[in-house]
DNA sequence: ACTTTATCCTATTAAGCCGATAGGCAAATA
DNA sequence: TATTTGCCTATCGGCTTAATAGGATAAAGT
């Protein structure tokens, strides 16, 4: 996405042009790429000329949007996520957990990074 | 640890009555408690009467370094991380890596809280 | 000394996750 | 209609880690 939205024009991008800057194998980014369509911040192109291109403009991507995509949760324990919340299969409280809270400061203070932070800002 | 932490005296505390308490299995309860007298958080006493106990009084054990031993590396990637590094496979320059300077940025921030919490401060 | 109680230790299993790959399909362009 | 390029599903292999098993070792009490 940063090689994406370092062009200057917002014509397509192919697949073999990024896996050859970033030294990624040609297979394996297209399965990301695909997954960063799926999600709403790639559009594609078929057929000659065609590629990837940024849907939006690079300052209206939140890190925080890209991350919960391509890395999960942001949370570092799933009883205190967001969007992947889960249980704790034995803990009969979550309020009374003493490793609870530290765990949500910690994820609250890292999704105000991520949300203050735009794909523009991390490639100037 | 926070089991201990909250026992009024220092004496040992059987693996069985902590995993009861927990809702651990003993067995795997067992392997944790190696691991942290390993690392030096926990003493042992061996035969009739004893059980693990804290090496530190609760306000002298940082959450960071209890993290560490637990849950590994802090950072979010090993590009990042202080006691894990690890260079990244086909990233020519860290420095000017876009994601790199953010995951430091996240890296420090979570640092700070855990540096600034003790076992004491999460208990209470 | 012996028995009981408890930790110590190594090895192993089982499951989930993820980077990575393979191979064919579908659509757009010229 | 041939070529180019993304679309899609399935799968493999390695790594990590929760969890278990089984026996060795040491301390305490009698």
């Amino acid at each position: 996405m940063t090689f994406m939205a370092k062009q200057e024009s917002k014509i397509p991008v192919q697949i073999a042009t990024i896996a050859e800057h970033e030294n990624i194998s040609q297979k394996y980014l297209e399965s990301i790429l695909l997954t960063l369509r799926k999600a709403g911040f790639l559009g594609s192109k078929k057929g000659k000329n065609g590629g990837y291109y940024l849907f939006k403009n690079p300052e209206d991507i939140r890190m925080t949007d890209v991350m919960r995509v391509l890395e999960g949760p942001i949370a570092l324990v799933p009883c205190v996520s967001l969007n992947f919340y889960e249980k704790c299969a034995d803990c009969p409280d979550e309020n009374t957990c003493a490793v609870h809270n530290l765990m949500l400061e910690v994820r609250d203070n890292t999704l105000t990074i991520f949300n203050n932070k735009s794909l523009a800002d991390i490639i100037s």
